[in-house]
DNA sequence: ACCTGAACACCGTTCAAGT
DNA sequence: ACCTGAACACCGTTCAAGT
């Protein structure tokens, strides 16, 4: 009796086979795709043999997130000031965060779990050093500008998957604020959505305020 | 055949009703007590009952996160300079994120619905407006301060939730990272985790980078 | 040691029937 | 219009038994 599948011949379940399963899940369906049950029927068996590698469904998404970091490819930016190769490189990351979707989300709750991520930091840090920056100051300040990409990604995925209801309840709600009562937002409503769309103009201005930011304090 | 209950007697559904039930199993047991059917059986009815007044779970999470900012208490801070005040307002937001459980994993991924969060958003507008800040930037800013305050009370509270595992898996990672290989790392591995205790003096740090910041990207 | 089906204790949301 | 029990289609994790 030989069962026929559409997989090739199966694989011995090991650690980074049930992590490139879930990622390319992930990429597929998003975080929903990612489930510990659906992992387990993509490699052809049940949730629990999960269990043997992982811990739980955290510890999973923790090294989903630094696989996908492994796809990262960094930019060659050898010729730039100290700030353009560090937003060449947080964009890199952002848009490895926006393409894949779940993975921002992930981001957000998730510190990754593997060496890719201390690659990333390393060339934060290296670029910080270049610029000057104390190690106080580069040390809190790699936090702060991987804190600022996750959540733009974030944002943006979610200001994509649902064009209506959710956000533009929270811009409904902005735009209409009473004039007398909230005076300060109705000055500023406008404002407050713009750059929201494909452009990479309020992704730059954040990173230039932290960039800035940080190398006053850094005195 | 008369029902004794330990609640009083039962009120007519509405959403306020809801929603104050949901957060005080929220404040009480964490965001996992806030269920559709946990904040249904608190009520004393089926899941199904919910949803007259509210369309989902996301929903019901960002008025829920709305009502706990009502519970704020504006800090009155009329004698210090604009700084100052904006530190003391975000200081008491970040306050009720750390101390009810599960508010602050709200906060990142979901535009509170309500007056309240205008009413948070007004203040810290006017804040930046008396430190001189153009309305774009302070339109920008206000999104960017409120996202650091809520991801570092997420951290802070997931820090807590579980001393040991996930997170000084993290730290463990970073302490022991290979010399050679991941130099800048090894350079400020300690500076890295450094004020991430109690102490304030962190998160002060990340509000006067951005501070400063937006006044430097204003010119 | 590794693997697994079944069970346990949950979810959010919708349906169909009631008042 | 509002309310609701039951059903649907899922979860993560553990147990107990197998190899």
């Amino acid at each position: 009796m030989i069962s026929r599948r559409s997989r090739p011949a199966k694989q011995p379940l090991s650690r980074e086979l049930i992590v490139k399963t879930a990622y390319e899940l992930l990429k597929e369906h998003g975080i929903e795709g990612m489930s510990m049950r659906k992992v387990a029927k993509a490699l052809d068996t049940g949730p629990a043999s999960l269990y043997v590698y992982v811990n739980n469904v955290q510890e999973l998404s923790a090294y989903v997130l630094d696989y996908g970091l492994g796809q990262m490819v960094y930019p060659d930016s050898k010729d730039s000031t100290w700030k353009e190769q560090l937003f060449d490189l947080l964009h890199t990351y952002f848009l490895l965060l926006f393409e894949k979707p779940g993975l921002a989300e992930i981001s957000l709750s998730t510190i990754p779990q593997g060496t890719n991520f201390l690659q990333l930091t390393e060339r934060i840090l290296a670029a910080l050093h270049e610029g000057g920056i104390k190690s106080t100051s580069a040390a809190w300040g790699v936090d702060l500008l991987l804190l600022y990409v996750s959540s733009v990604a974030y944002e943006k995925v979610s200001w994509k998957k649902q064009g209506s209801s959710q956000i533009s309840d929270a811009k409904k709600a902005f735009l209409q604020a009473d004039k007398t009562q909230f005076p300060f937002i109705h000055r500023v409503k406008e404002e407050m959505f713009a750059g929201d769309t494909v452009s990479m103009e309020r992704f730059r201005w954040g990173i230039d305020v932290i960039l800035y930011g940080i190398q006053q304090e850094d005195n």
